[in-house]
RNA sequence: GGGGGCGUGGCGGAAUUGGCAUACGCAGUGGACUUAAAAUCCAUCGCCGCAAGGCUUGUGAGUUCGAGUCUCACCGCCCCUACCA
């Protein structure tokens, strides 16, 4: 029965909370694992409890609210979970600032935006919450780290790494940003020397590659960053001999990476990184050590903040030695040069001057000969080349290296062979080269190993126990978990490695006094796997169990940043990998399909507590309701587009969302304040208005007109959340309301109402409304449902409304005619026309404009135009 | 330097496979209702033009009966990435 005797105006303040309520009470969102429903997994990156609820989290989640309500009312069992990515940074930051502990802080934050999330109305199964910084949850990560070392995954190695001086704590590469900062706080970070734990992704680079072609419902903008960052190489590795000081050629091989060994021919000069470890030895006690030492230092102290500066002069010394080319004997001088990187390939190079332009830039600048050796087709200069398998060239005459395709010269018996990158040319060299031992095809990757050690106290202590007999030693799964410490002082700069009750233990293996590690995993290991959890999240035996996890994952949709194209979508796919490997699941990927969403700015800046240009979701569902916003977030642009707020914009959703509201009051005769048509205003004088009224002639018209807007449009919604257009779904339901408006203007209640079969129109109208809005406006949908209609069941379990699209279909059509390419005139014809009717009709329309000219050519596009051409 | 994307009214944006460009909304303008305002409803709303008509999807060409959409060149903007050998 409805709540309603007579018309009451929307009012979101008192039935949102309403219905929150309501819906909590009764368990509404909790996840249903019964029935033979099909199961659907809809994701949304979980937030980073760093303050209050932001417009990007509302739209983040606001699109996948839609995705899984539309889903269950699709015949789905749903799960739709929430958590929060709780450790990290921040939090140790603020409650240095804020004299408090992290702890404190991260949880007050977290019961701020849980309640944040309730008030807009979110059908999230609430119980299944994960939260990173609870042991129930890090524990498993302490767990699954055991079990990845198991797997010879976990490495504890020395190398160069990432040092954050304002973090004071080392970074993973992903972490560093393209002009050497910091990811988080934007310091300039340093390179050093120092032993870490390591997770080895690189074992699965190639797989990690190669399955980008799977993740068909991915971005391909996406797929491109993962596939530039994993960075595949193919090419050879070459090995030179090394000279001693007079000279002669040693024992010693210095071995390079390459992708041209088609070029080899033109190597005229051998280069290191100026941290090659093979440089002090080199020059130690020569003439040249007092200049490569200056390279070296101005190398060092340039690397990370000046690298970004645009062209910057290359920078060399020669150190006074030289090395043997494999492939000809030549001896040439091993130089160091501020261009080449110590962490890719060997940290030495082949330069070959004529196919590289940064060797070419440095031969220039210090005079090494620089002869051709591949060159491109039809360069007629070169000509004389062509057949030249010995140097007689050895400068070239371009302005800059060449490095495409060409034929290879002065390249011994290889002269007259394509060269270029993977050639036929290279092919043959590495196979020479491999025939003297001399070199081997290789596979090189710009991928990196993942350093997942912290400095830092707010996150997940590492397992792991430094022995002085035995080594680095496990923790034995038995003595998991290895419990944080919550009284911990960040004020004072404690830290773990300042708790001697944290550190001082006995070893598991030997019993020797031990020391515990103190370094924690970086935060991005904690959302690696929470998605995981959710299909099991209160498993006290294990992280989850194989077969929960494998009937709900892959996500079927996940929904977050494009900021995370890399390092946590990364992260997560070499987690799901590794995993697998481990035994724990069944399949090779974890989001089979990923919609990357664009940010909320402000006039074109992004939202930010230090511009003072945020707009607070809180004082928007205070002002408008939570539905409105929701609504508008999802009307003003497409879901992967930045979206600039308006207000105006969220004023006349609002508006909308009004006017809707009224019109289904009126549909269903329930309204006393009607402004949608001239009749009665009360229901005394509707009731003595004559029960047998017919309808007009206008009326029964603009009936059948709004019907079959009804199907159109309720096709159209279906197709656009289906592919996440929620805004030109709205503009469509937006479309049926302005249809539905015209029909309440000519059909009077009185002969409307009266009119049975009308009546039921008019309902399968307003519940169409309500339907179509449910996934968007939750509550205004449910109020609508249930105390109006007065239906008992929930508007949220209603199957998605059907649709015909015969019933859509219109019996007549208005064609345009064209002439030339011109449109002249519009005919109307039967939606069933023969073609021949139809190009009379459109003939005769535009006879003006043929002048009895015979119709070369005559188009006939059925159901949109006809074009004629004289 | 490399990779990806984009360019449509005053604004956000629409146009599914090459088929009536500017849907839907915002802002604006005029009107009704009101003592008045708000709210609501009606009308109008790409540009030039009194009009007839002409022009219009960054610019220029091309393919086509037909191009916002496809091809080529150019201009402009955004994002990612970067001495990766």
């Amino acid at each position: 029965m409805s709540h309603y005797e007579h018309f009451a105006p929307y009012d979101p303040h008192s039935i949102e909370p309403h219905w929150q309520a309501a819906w909590q009470e009764a368990g509404a969102d909790a996840v249903r694992t019964e029935g033979d429903k099909p199961y659907y997994y809809a994701l949304e990156m979980f937030p980073y409890p760093s303050g209050d609820v932001h417009m990007g989290h509302v739209r983040n989640y606001s699109i996948g609210d839609v995705v899984s309500r539309y889903k269950r009312m699709r015949g789905f069992n749903v799960l739709h979970p929430i958590g929060w990515d709780a450790f990290g940074m921040p939090a140790e930051n603020a409650a240095i600032k804020q004299n408090s502990s992290p702890a404190a802080w991260t949880y007050a934050n977290i019961d701020r935006q849980r309640q944040s999330l309730k008030r807009l109305g979110f059908s999230y199964d609430w119980d299944r919450t994960v939260i990173t910084s609870d042991v129930d949850y890090y524990r498993w990560g302490q767990w699954i780290f055991l079990k990845l070392w198991e797997q010879g995954l976990v490495e504890r190695k020395s190398s160069p790494v990432n040092w954050c001086p304002s973090c004071a704590t080392v970074l993973a590469n992903e972490q560093v940003l393209g002009d050497g900062e910091c990811w988080r706080c934007h310091s300039h970070v340093q390179r050093k020397e120092l032993e870490q734990w390591f997770f080895k992704i690189t074992n699965y680079a190639q797989e990690l590659l190669d399955d980008l072609d799977k993740l068909s419902g991915w971005p391909e903008r996406v797929k491109q960053m993962q596939a530039n960052w994993i960075g595949r190489s193919t090419g050879a590795e070459v090995d030179f001999t090394l000279c001693d000081a007079d000279g002669e050629p040693t024992d010693e091989l210095i071995t390079v990476f390459t992708t041209r060994p088609d070029t080899l021919f033109g190597c005229t000069f051998f280069l290191l990184a100026p941290e090659h470890p093979l440089v002090q030895k080199l020059v130690a006690g020569t003439e040249q050590e007092a200049e490569v030492a200056e390279v070296v230092a101005a190398a060092a102290s340039a690397s990370a903040v000046e690298r970004s500066k645009g062209e910057r002069e290359k920078l060399g010394a020669f150190t006074g030695r030289y090395v043997v080319n494999p492939i000809n004997d030549d001896k040439v001088p091993i130089w160091i040069a501020d261009y080449v990187l110590m962490d890719y390939g060997t940290g030495a190079v082949m330069a070959v001057p004529s196919g590289d332009q940064r060797d070419f830039e440095f031969a220039r600048k210090y005079g090494l000969p620089i002869p051709p050796v591949v060159i491109p087709e039809g360069e007629f200069f070169f000509n004389s080349l062509k057949n030249q398998p010995n140097r007689v060239m050895f400068e070239v005459l371009w302005n800059e290296a060449y490095d495409g395709p060409g034929t290879m010269v002065q390249s011994g018996e290889f002269t007259g062979m394509p060269g270029g990158k993977d050639s036929e040319g290279s092919a043959a060299v590495i196979a020479k080269l491999e025939s003297m031992g001399r070199g081997r095809p290789t596979i090189n990757f710009r991928l990196r190993d993942w350093l997942i050690s912290r400095q830092r106290y707010w996150g997940n202590p590492i397992p792991a126990i430094h022995c002085p007999n035995c080594g680095i030693v496990p923790v034995p799964e038995a003595d998991l978990p290895v419990v944080l410490p919550m009284d911990i002082d960040v004020t004072t700069g404690e830290t773990l490695a300042d708790r001697p009750e944290f550190y001082d233990v006995t070893c598991p293996q030997c019993g020797a006094s031990a020391h515990r590690e103190t370094d924690t995993m970086d935060t991005f290991t904690c959302s690696s796997w929470y998605y995981l959890r959710y299909t099991d999240p209160h498993n006290t035996e294990l992280p989850f169990d194989r077969a929960a996890v494998d009937s709900w994952m892959p996500v079927d949709q996940y929904i977050g940043g494009i900021e995370h194209a890399i390092l946590h979508l990364l992260y997560s796919r070499f987690f799901t990998k590794a995993l697998r490997d481990v035994g724990l699941l069944g399949f090779d990927e974890p989001f089979e399909n990923l919609l990357t969403q664009g940010m909320v700015k402000l006039n074109g800046e992004t939202m930010s507590k230090s511009k003072g240009n945020v707009v607070a979701p809180e004082d928007m569902i205070a002002r408008f309701g939570a539905d409105a916003l929701r609504v508008y977030i999802l009307f003003m642009a497409p879901p992967d587009k930045d979206l600039d707020w308006l207000e105006s914009g969220l004023e006349g959703i609002s508006r909308f969302l009004n006017r809707l509201w009224r019109m289904i009051f009126d549909l269903v005769g329930a309204a006393c304040e009607n402004t949608f048509y001239e009749g009665p205003r009360d229901e005394a004088a509707a009731a003595s208005a004559s029960a047998s009224a017919a309808l007009t002639p206008e009326a029964t018209a603009a009936a059948r007109t709004v019907l079959r807007e009804r199907h159109r449009v309720v096709g159209k919604v279906t197709e656009d959340i289906e592919r996440f257009n929620f805004n030109t779904a709205i503009a469509a339901i937006m479309e049926l309301a302005n249809a539905t408006g015209n029909y309440l203007r000519f059909a009077a209640p009185p002969a409307r109402l009266a009119d049975a079969s009308q009546h039921a129109v008019d309902v399968e109208l307003a519940e169409t409304f309500i339907a179509l809005l449910a996934p968007m406006a939750p509550h205004w949908a449910e109020e609508l449902w249930q105390n109006l209609l007065g239906h008992s069941d929930s508007v949220h379990q209603q199957d998605w409304p059907a649709f015909d699209p015969a019933l859509a279909a219109a019996d007549e059509l208005e064609l345009a005619v064209q002439v030339n390419g011109k449109v002249r005139a519009r005919i109307t014809v039967a939606a069933d026309a023969a073609e021949d009717v139809v190009q009379a009709a459109a003939l005769a329309a535009v006879a003006a404009y043929i002048e009895g000219k015979e119709p070369k050519k005559l188009v006939v596009v059925p159901g949109k135009l006809v074009s004629v051409v004289v």
